[in-house]
DNA sequence: GTTATAAACTTAACACGTTAATTATATCCC
DNA sequence: GGGATATAATTAACGTGTTAAGTTTATAAC
């Protein structure tokens, strides 16, 4: 995702209306909520990426171990949905993860179109290796962030998903 | 960025601790936090979209835009760092921008390491009529949500992405 | 039972995200 | 002032996001 960006120091040549508080105007909020979203996200995120990068995964591949882990087994359009992936991105994860036989792909009979996936012992492993880690990263939040106020925070994103 | 999955409807092969509320551990509630502000900006950036896909603009050329009419003049790394766009993503934007002369790229003979930009003529001609759907959109924002709690979100996202 | 329609996944094409390496220019320090 | 170091932007390589179109298999309508 986003920047991690150099300082930006001393700059000379623009005015910099910056920190006089530009009196938001109204496309100036959205748009700041949508990069505050983004922003928050990364936070997050960027305390993720080295440590799920040390096993080759990325946030996203990670998402589907963990459901798959969660579930057991699940198929390509819950998966989808659960982990917030667009069908084409994840048939690339899906193939990405088969590939390494972190995960396997099976053919329920009943409905040919459909695929299930599940952990195999080798993607099993993966996950009780990173998840100490994770949990580590968490409790660092709770710290940080209190229980209280992550709940919050959830509440208005879950209502802000239904706008 | 994420879906807008089908119905999933009534599936038939997963035990489905679903609506059972799995009793939220660390990492799913991390997990859901990451989950969670992305849900949340997509709801925010599907309705932007298609307005943006009329123009033939994607949301991050818009940021650059809509910071370049805000600040007249702006080099990269001002724009990387408030558009919130790793430069490698910033390169290729603005001289996809340049291309459709939508912007301008300036040499300061001070520094000949940086470059600057600004809307061409044409370039304001889009923000110009970009602009009034977009504050409709930020209107139904304000009506779904209150202005005190875009406020208490914005705040809670800007402490989240010091963490 | 055949045809039309829908569903599940895939492919294609293009834009962006992410990390690391590269190039060109400035600056620092001796 | 010349060589080490830092900074601004780019390139490279790979993974994901997004939209539209394509394939295959189910299901519905007749």
């Amino acid at each position: 995702m986003p920047p991690k960006i150099r300082p930006a120091s001393a700059r000379s040549d623009p005015p910099a209306t910056d920190t006089a508080a530009p009196a938001a105007s109204p496309q100036t909020t959205t748009t700041s909520l949508t990069v505050a979203l983004l922003a928050a996200r990364e936070a997050l995120l960027s305390r993720f990426r080295p440590l799920l990068a040390e096993h080759g995964l990325t946030a996203q591949q990670w998402r589907v171990i963990r459901l798959l882990h969660e579930h057991r087994i699940l198929d390509a359009s819950q998966l989808a949905e659960r982990a917030f992936i667009l069908p084409p991105s994840l048939t690339r994860i899906l193939a990405n993860l088969e590939a390494r036989t972190l995960v396997t792909r099976l053919q329920p009979t009943s409905d040919r179109r459909r695929y299930l996936f599940c952990l195999t012992g080798e993607g099993e492993a993966i996950f009780r290796s990173v998840l100490p880690d994770s949990m580590k990263i968490y409790t660092e939040l709770e710290d940080y962030f209190s229980r209280d106020q992550i709940a919050l925070l959830l509440d208005l994103l879950h209502r802000l998903a239904k706008f």
